[in-house]
DNA sequence: AACGAATGGATCATACATTATTTTGTAATT
DNA sequence: AATTACAAAATAATGTATGATCCATTCGTT
């Protein structure tokens, strides 16, 4: 058997009827029920999914539009390594886009979107942290209401793929203490630097945001990755 | 008939029988030989390229993935629309990572890269704008230089794509006279800022440069369409 | 206007053909 | 015995063809 061919490690996110071949690979992408590195067989994840040929060949190809996937010609696809490095390119590009669209919404911002940012880190601090995974959504969503109205819908775009990602990574770890105190503390400061009208402030801070959660991330690969490889022998 | 319902264009891009269906449908969008907006029907464009329907379905997820077309759920696929705000996107995004990546050229520049550099630079003032398409290839080289060496391949990459998109809009734009010599001066005093190694100026030269360019594919795109409504009775 | 049939076309399911890659087996060479 | 060279077989990607099904729009009827 070669280098990485995982040995058709039954994906079984199959349990949605209703979502698409597309969501599940890609579901199953995110949560490393397809390991890094993975062959994609195109038979083999058509019986895996209990669908047709077709739809595996066309959820790859969009999945390669996004990054998840990467393919050589003749060769098929292999699922992409979400590595420390892949996780730092993207928050770096992320350090760029988010303060630039954050200033744009300082200038447009009224009392009622105030107020939404308002209630939605209402939400966060009630939650608390106890389901990672909701934690994830409604943090989402608090910048998704800064983001979204934002006129550049590409650069909008480009954050929702890349949060997208980061949010799925995030969910397979904890967060330390430290990291929830400070997003608590950074989120309440943006909306303080907001209300304020000041955009350069609320830039600086969202960019401390992003570099701290890139931060924290790459630490809890790290963390993951050696107790990964203490237990590999099982 | 429909709104936009292009009267199945005959598209042919099909000369080069290397190309993939998916290069050709790219080509034919950028080119404008599928024009914004345009339904794209699986069949008419398995018998326009001479394939089956199989590598244009999956053209069209690639496709998609990367931002040239746009899909509804059983609805299918339509050309975007390239216009103005869809440069202007693209150029914002530019003007956030470009000059980033240019920096960490600076810090890492040695002399053979310069006299790379100036060696590219001098290819396109000897070819002075002659072929729009050769000096986009030669343009696009000497950005290369710069932007291939930096560890985040995929800001790297984002910049390929936006520049592919780019670079093929302006093909079919003529350049203005001030324009080239702003593109020269502004390559030479780049080159001077990396020299210097001020990063700081070399970053500001290239959001210029980047804005710029922006501007006047914007410029011509609007003068190309009031050519095109007057004469659009033919 | 409301409703149901007819249509166009996307999407999915199969089956098969073709081609490139990888593996495997065998023979020749060192 | 180990290594290299190469042919044959297996594997899997890629392309073709065809029919079924589902969805959205159009059209005719009420």
């Amino acid at each position: 058997m070669s280098e990485t061919d995982v040995p058709v490690a039954l994906p079984e996110s199959a349990n949605d009827p209703q979502a698409s071949v597309y969501e599940m690979i890609r579901e199953d992408i995110i949560s490393a029920r397809l390991q890094p590195n993975a062959r994609l067989k195109v038979a083999d994840l058509a019986t895996a999914y209990g669908t047709s040929t077709n739809p595996v060949r066309e959820a790859l190809q969009q999945l390669r539009g996004e990054g998840f996937v990467v393919m050589e010609p003749n060769r098929g696809a292999r699922v992409v390594a979400i590595d420390e490095d892949f996780v730092r390119d993207i928050i770096e590009i992320e350090m760029l886009i988010e303060p630039a669209l954050t200033r744009w919404f300082v200038t447009i911002a009224a009392d009622t979107d105030i107020a939404d940012l308002e209630a939605s880190q209402a939400e966060i601090e009630a939650l608390n942290f106890a389901d990672p995974r909701q934690h994830g959504e409604l943090d989402t969503r608090f910048h998704q209401l800064i983001y979204d109205r934002h006129y550049n819908r590409h650069a909008a775009e480009l954050w929702w793929k890349h949060r997208e990602i980061l949010r799925a990574i995030s969910r397979r770890f904890p967060t330390s203490l430290s990291r929830r105190q400070a997003v608590l503390r950074e989120h309440r400061e943006l909306i303080e630097a907001i209300r304020a009208q000041d955009a350069d402030r609320a830039a600086s801070v969202v960019a401390r945001h992003v570099e701290g959660s890139g931060r924290h991330i790459i630490e809890q690969m790290g963390v993951a990755k050696r107790n990964g490889a203490r237990r590999s022998g099982g």
